[in-house]
DNA sequence: TAAAAAATTTATCATTTGATAAAAAACTAC
DNA sequence: GTAGTTTTTTATCAAATGATAAATTTTTTA
């Protein structure tokens, strides 16, 4: 659990009080490769941290799959957006790699903030980090065409391109598998 | 102020005091049409509130423009990446209409959020509505076609469509003026 | 290890969008 | 109101990507 901790430490220093509290809501989990974390339609309640493997965090439009972000180790998601807009998700978690991860209820995490104004801030120090992120990514996508968006990932994400199938980088470039295939045959 | 004060306590309730110390940093400005709120290359640190127009939420790559997103009344907004990553603003805020608006500095916002834990939930609260709103906007583009973005646009967005220009949307949907214009043309 | 399954590549044709130029329409300023 | 400016439309050709099918390579499994 020593990495959570200094995930959450890292941006405000958390009391120990607050941290055993932590404690007491998480659970460690384990997938296999090609299980789903959480479905489509499912009520997703939960943050997610993985210490081992990677996940896709995708959603499914007419059939094909769209990939929003793959998450690997040391980073804190989860589907916000089902637990926020209090809906069922859109989206699904599936591992890519065998994964081991803690999760806790937002819902409790939420408590927590409320209580412990430390772990409020690290909670809005998150989510700013998470919204950078994904104006990063509208912005690329705007910017570049497929190749180059390609290019960037590869430059951005070394170690991560080895471990994803060229499937789900072409789902997360936002073009077909066999685009990608020509893309990279003409470089 | 009215307007921004219930945006505030929409969330969560913010205490008389902590609004009396908010008041004191806020500064209300004006610009006419055209003219630029944030430049490239600035430093940008405050946060805004618009009270009456619209501005564009921009940037520029390889001499086209493309925009992020539109700002009308009564949202907070601000370019968070160039204060939080402290650098040189990549973004431009551009008023698309004479625009009438609240600003204040994030570093005293910020402040005030340490102080006041109501305060931070809502900034907190706010990340999380920012966050959602471009993970929609992510996931529409990796999804849509350019028509289909044009569709969703006008239906979401009826009365910002009378006030913004064509080619202005065209860099909010990540294509060519001219190439807006034939899909209109051809519905 | 062999067979089966899955992932990747290659090829062909269709569609979408971009680049460019020019015409038409709408807006602005004097 | 008219000349000038800006915005939008139309047209043509080029480039990028999608759809589909089939071949090839890699991975999985029995």
């Amino acid at each position: 659990m020593i990495d959570f901790i200094n995930f959450l430490n890292k941006n405000s220093k958390i009391s120990s009080e607050c941290l055993n509290e932590l404690k007491a809501i998480i659970k460690r989990k384990t997938i296999t490769k090609g299980g789903t974390i959480i479905n489509t339609n499912s009520h997703s309640k939960e943050l997610f941290f993985i210490t081992k493997g990677i996940i896709k965090f995708c959603f499914n439009g007419d059939g094909k799959e769209f990939i929003m972000r793959f998450f690997e180790e040391n980073i804190l998601f989860g589907d916000i957006e089902s637990y926020f807009k209090n809906r069922k998700s859109k989206y699904e978690i599936i591992a890519i790699e065998d994964t081991e991860y803690f999760t806790f209820p937002i819902s409790e995490f939420e408590q927590l903030c409320l209580k412990h104004h430390s772990l409020e801030t690290f909670f809005r120090n998150f989510m700013v980090i998470a919204n950078l992120n994904m104006m990063e990514r509208v912005s690329e996508i705007l910017e570049e065409d497929a190749k180059k968006r390609y290019i960037n990932f590869t430059n951005k994400n070394p170690k991560l391109l080895n471990r994803i199938s060229l499937g789900d980088l072409a789902n997360y470039l936002g073009i077909t598998q066999v685009s990608l295939s020509r893309i990279r045959a003409n470089m």
